[in-house]
RNA sequence: AGCCCAAUGGUCCAAUGGUUAGGAUACCUGACUUUGACUCAGGCGGUGCAGGUUCGACUCCUGCUUGGGCUACCA
């Protein structure tokens, strides 16, 4: 029946181990959980596509549920464009979003009963003299002097901390584990702190907040979630995990560790991106260089080619840098599909047709995508005048230079075969123009002139061309691996030239095209629209070149 | 330093206690081409080291090496 045996992720073995057992009742449920502190981006977009996907692909459910346990650090700002990344990724979460903020009176309860359970005290420790007391990885740590409070001063202290008697950082709650424990997270970690915040969920209801370990496996264990991946730096709270929903004797998913998404010549760290962007070395976070998923949607990635890389990066344990040529790969396997070619000149030189008649024009007949048929064919303007790419002319060519050069023949693509005859040239010795005779037997589609012209060229005609701002984008770092060099500060591994802004000239064809409209440049990349482009004020944003066998040989 | 995790072509991911360890990408050839694109065909290139178990180890075990994680009132 199956054509192939398809090969399984260590995740999708874990559950259809657990399908096999019956141990979740057969049920599948993940969860996306991002704090929503900041911009989202490539990094993780992974753990966007596996906790969906995999829970897709058996059937189950993805909640979306925001960790919002920290009010210092996040803004409903983040809330929904984090939303609205995700749908645009094509992503449809279960139900309503949900917050960790929803459960707060939940946890409290909870944390009531650890401590009546004498798993849980109010320190009056300072957060030095916590993390002095305790020890190092080597060093087994000490009890705190409040660590034997009784069960009736903690029931009270925590009450009154929660109703706001004591000052930010004066007391936390934390459980009673193990202070000699290798994991150093088993030693009594922290449960609760104050913070007289305001949350973007809950207001001023609350001045004690949930830390991380304390509210995200009991989160997940009220969602039923079955398998809760997170990445790799978490498998130390595992324990922890545990611990918490043992003692607490509810439901325990299963925690899931995979590795992190590591790019070459990117950083994911939310710290530097945030430098980038305050201290302008980009215009915002949505500049197409940044690895944000508003950066890449501007930049004219697409959802599916985004998708369709993660798919190819595949899931595993291991620390690995994903070569940042496969995302450009996918995005261009995607883009060869879906995006009509057009002309455009990005850095033009004038060509004259000697003997094409002045004022005639020709309205020549273009195929859209020849990957696609029924995108249909377009009116391309042909006339005396044109511009083609500069590098297309050389007055001493390489014999294995297939454009245009003295005496050479070339097709002018979706028109007639032109051959070069003479060209000129300023007083700093620059060729400004190019002059070529146009065979009238050779036009395309009923040539019958029989004569061969090696190479193909793009055109635009000088008449009906139109002006646009190309911003051509470079990889933002020279740095293989910018965020791990332990020499230079990431910001001197910057590549100076990672945008250059150009004027070209373009088909008439695109005087319409619209915001975030995506094509292809024949012979010179995937271009879209930015959304600074006006009408009579185009701007495209070069998404990605095409791959160029030619340039290659000759660098 | 202690504890935990990982180790397969340049990169990423598969596979098996037993002939030539497979795919993707990258790179190189060639064919095709009215995009030097796309497509197609071919090539290059790999089990970290040392022991052990075994008739046989890339696979299992031990040690080592290398890389990563942990010592936040962040997540």
């Amino acid at each position: 029946m199956e054509a192939k045996n398809e090969s399984l992720n260590f995740i999708e073995q874990i559950i259809e181990e657990d399908l096999k057992t019956g141990k979740n009742g057969n049920l599948v449920h993940t969860r996306f959980p991002p704090e929503p502190n900041g911009y989202m981006h490539i990094g993780h977009l992974k753990a966007v596509f596996v906790n969906f996907s995999t829970a897709n692909k058996y059937n189950g459910k993805t909640n979306l549920r925001f960790d919002d346990t920290n009010p210092a650090a996040e803004e409903l700002e983040f809330v929904e464009s984090i939303k609205n990344d995700i749908q645009w990724l094509g992503y449809q979460w279960e139900d309503e979003v949900l917050f960790a903020s929803n459960y707060f009176d939940r946890f409290y309860e909870l944390a009531i009963q650890l401590i009546k359970k004498g798993k849980a005290y109010v320190d009056d420790s300072s957060a030095e003299e916590i993390a002095t007391m305790k020890g190092t990885p080597t060093e087994p740590g000490k009890e705190s002097p409040f660590y034997s409070r009784t069960v009736e001063e903690n029931l009270d202290l925590l009450e009154r901390m929660k109703n706001g008697e004591f000052e930010e950082g004066s007391k936390v709650l934390r459980a009673k584990i193990d202070m000699a424990n290798a994991n150093m997270h088993l030693r009594d970690p922290l449960m609760y702190r104050i913070k007289k915040a305001t949350h973007h969920q809950t207001g001023d209801k609350w001045n004690i907040y949930p830390m991380y370990d304390w509210a995200h496996g009991i989160s997940d264990s009220i969602e039923g979630i079955t398998h809760s991946v997170c990445t790799l730096e978490f498998e130390v709270h595992r324990p922890l995990y545990e611990w918490f929903l043992n003692e607490l004797e509810i439901f325990c998913p299963q925690q899931i560790e995979m590795s992190r998404l590591n790019l070459s010549y990117t950083i994911t760290s939310k710290r530097r991106l945030r430098k980038l962007v305050e201290d302008n070395f980009v215009s915002g976070w949505d500049d197409p260089r940044m690895p944000t998923v508003s950066g890449m949607r501007r930049r004219g990635y697409t959802p599916a080619s985004l998708r369709n890389f993660m798919e190819k990066v595949g899931v595993t344990r291991r620390n690995h840098v994903i070569d940042v040529s496969l995302l450009e790969f996918s995005v261009r396997e995607d883009l060869n599909k879906i995006a009509p070619r057009v002309m455009g000149v990005l850095n033009p030189i004038k060509l004259v047709l000697t003997n094409y008649p002045e004022g005639q024009v020709e309205e020549l007949t273009m195929i859209n995508n020849p990957e696609d048929e029924t995108q249909g064919t377009r009116k391309v303007p042909f006339s005396r005048e044109l511009y083609i790419e500069r590098e297309d002319f050389m007055e001493d060519p390489p014999r294995k230079f297939f454009r245009l050069g003295p005496g050479r023949n070339v097709r002018l693509k979706g028109a007639y075969i032109i051959t070069c005859d003479d060209f000129v040239k300023d007083a700093e010795g620059n060729v400004t123009e190019v002059h070529c005779t146009y065979h009238p037997t050779s036009k395309s589609g009923s040539d019958t002139s029989g004569i061969k012209a090696k190479g193909t060229m793009h055109f635009v005609s000088i008449e009906h061309a139109l002006d646009a701002e190309v911003r051509l984008y470079d990889r933002l770092f020279m740095d293989e691996a910018p965020d791990s060099n332990k020499e230079k500060d990431f910001i001197q591994l910057l590549n100076p030239d990672s945008l250059s802004v150009i004027k070209a000239k373009v088909e008439p064809h695109l005087a319409d095209a619209k915001h975030l409209d995506k094509y292809q440049f024949m012979r010179k990349g995937y271009f879209c629209i930015d959304p600074d482009s006006k009408p009579g004020q185009l701007v495209f944003n070069r998404t990605v070149t095409l791959r160029d066998g030619w340039k290659k040989k000759n660098s």
